[in-house]
DNA sequence: TATGAATGAGATTTCATTCAT
DNA sequence: CATGAATGAAATCTCATTCAT
């Protein structure tokens, strides 16, 4: 190794470094924002200077704020199909039914970590944003239709195993979904987080056994 | 009776008929607004135009663009509530677990007239917005716990009555509303509406059986 | 004519005329703003104090910053070239090359006047602007074609009339005019006007004559 | 010659050439971009990447934009004045008018390779952008000026030796300009080049023998 | 009371310039 | 010297609100 590489290697190196450090912190700030502010009230300026840059930083690694809010959501739903997909490998060898309930738990994880952004993730609300958001705004609607899907395929393997009952198929996925968030606007409402386990437990056992005695 | 009289009294019958008659032309177009662009995207102009008077008459009847909002809200939510209560009076003496299915399938027909403004009310989105409406945002916070206090009260009748089981009464309320608004989210990404009473009965189905086979 | 048609009328003659007048200053300041600082430098907020509005009264005028240079540029095209046409009308009857001269010294007249704007109108500069005004830079060509097929018409008449020797049909309105704005650029560099019928004149002649002895 | 100086002086000699390089590299892609945007749009950014370089090194060689803009002006204006020089050099012996025309010939070959520019330096318009090039702004008006003492050498020279008539001393020289300058605008409007001596006859036999029949 | 033009604070975005590497 | 990310002043445009008619 020579000296021009290492002056062509390392300082690209080192920017590259405080570059991508420089994005995670504005997607970060962006994070809290949007969250916190909700997404019209997300001014660039506050973001900025949330993440202790100037406006001007933020243009420099993303296009506007529609790319800004994209980068954030695309982010996130990475994330959360990621930690999803990775719940259901390592729970391949279990009962189908078992890995609902992992499925369920794994969302209600990830909940106590990011809830205000699942709920925007997780509501149909954002398309109200279209006009203002024509790219961003379908990338909810998308990851609400990734984890529908991953649920489906679960129940479907459940039925014809024979533990849950046959006609659920289309509806079970939409209901739990509606079940886990439920969990996230009680606790956006009392600001406080439950117990993810704990809300797993009693949110699956009623989805199983139903509420009749 | 002269002209005279009429034009003293008419007038002022006159004057108050079309001024509700502006109030509820301005709140429709208001929830039409409201839920077509969102909170934040919904402009005065816009709500102006549509009710088919000029900005300056919207200042006439609400203070200001909180105020309108807070109007609304207080509207349908009055209306909805009333609904509600008045198709539990309907059905009170049917044992309590028919009226938690009366309650369902009310909620559904509601979804059915309003899906996008109850989409506002049964969100917790709103509460985001604290900074801009810190009065109206509240709100769909208040709405939800009285939906919630009726939902309640009536699940703990039918636990008492020994048609639902006992320990459920805290989070049963709260996956009910959960699984409605998972149904009034479907319709918002498809774009179209369900059968309220088929959705209901499937919804209800599922709560009191559960999904074990 | 009743109260009514007074009430309806009277107050919207007024805005109107009320809102002519904020029109015409809204143009007479752009002139100024966009002659003294060039297209680009001409910004919005100048314009709109030089004129003693706000800036929000420019864009309920004009939709944006290229609307109100179009605006301009059309009324200063559309008086400068019915100057040209009155000029030529009430020259009707003179012989070809007296027209011709009489558009000359109405251009010079013109300038006097409007000298400024005669440059952005009578120069391809503003073809640069293309990415900033796409529409409104495609007027002053137009306005320069314009001008032009005015004098190519009568040079081709006072051709037809042997007055002026043939060949020069082509040339000759593009020459004309390149010395006429010659003017206008010899008073913009000396910040003074010349006497626009002695220029006229000067001009005309050796356009006649030519330089030889 | 031993290793040491050629270490020392070829990389000297090499970075004052690699210096100017760059310069020339810069000031062409300089001159597309001012030609190409118009002198507000066009960004540094844009000519650093035009020119291959950084923004960064654009800094290095000119104070700040302005200074680019004045060096690139200054270049091409001693070019242009040396061509016109070298011209009428050549042509000492060759009688005044044959001279003038030599002298438009020049220019209008000038125009077929840098018509663009010539444009900025032939035309007022610059003198609008005071504010923001204060310095460089004045060398417009002084190639102008330049360029006009030397046609009006010529033609003094033209009239004394009897071949061009009296009293137009003071106008020919800046009617030749505009004339040159009507060909520049010409092309820029259709966007195509016209043959320059074809172009200098036909201006030139105007000039000399006029219009008349 | 209805109107809608005027207002101006505030939001997004651009871009010349700086400076640490 | 070259680099290019960071900076922040400044520009355009929006829109809730006011107020004269």
């Amino acid at each position: 190794m020579n000296r021009r590489s290492v002056s062509e290697l390392a300082p690209q190196t080192l920017r590259e470094r405080h570059r991508s450090t420089t994005i995670e912190t504005v997607l970060a700030a962006a994070e809290q924002v949007f969250a916190d502010q909700g997404l019209h009230a997300a001014h660039m300026g506050e973001i900025a200077s949330r993440a202790g840059v100037s406006v001007g930083t933020l243009y420099n690694h993303f296009k506007d704020r529609e790319a800004l809010l994209a980068g954030l959501l695309e982010a996130r739903r990475a994330e959360m199909i990621a930690q999803l997909d990775e719940a259901m490998r390592s729970a391949a060898d279990r009962p189908p039914v078992e890995r609902l309930r992992v499925m369920v738990e794994t969302m209600l994880l990830h909940k106590s970590r990011h809830r205000k952004f699942l709920q925007i993730l997780l509501q149909g609300e954002i398309g109200r944003y279209e006009n203002t958001f024509p790219s961003a705004c379908r990338m909810p609607g998308a990851t609400l239709h990734e984890i529908h899907g991953r649920f489906e395929k679960v129940v479907r393997q459940a039925v014809k195993d024979g533990s849950l009952r046959a006609g659920i198929e289309a509806t079970a996925p939409m209901f739990l979904m509606g079940m886990v968030r439920s969990l996230a606007i009680r606790d956006a409402m009392r600001e406080e987080q439950g117990d993810p386990l704990a809300d797993a437990a009693e949110l699956f056992d009623l989805f199983l056994k139903g509420a009749r005695a």
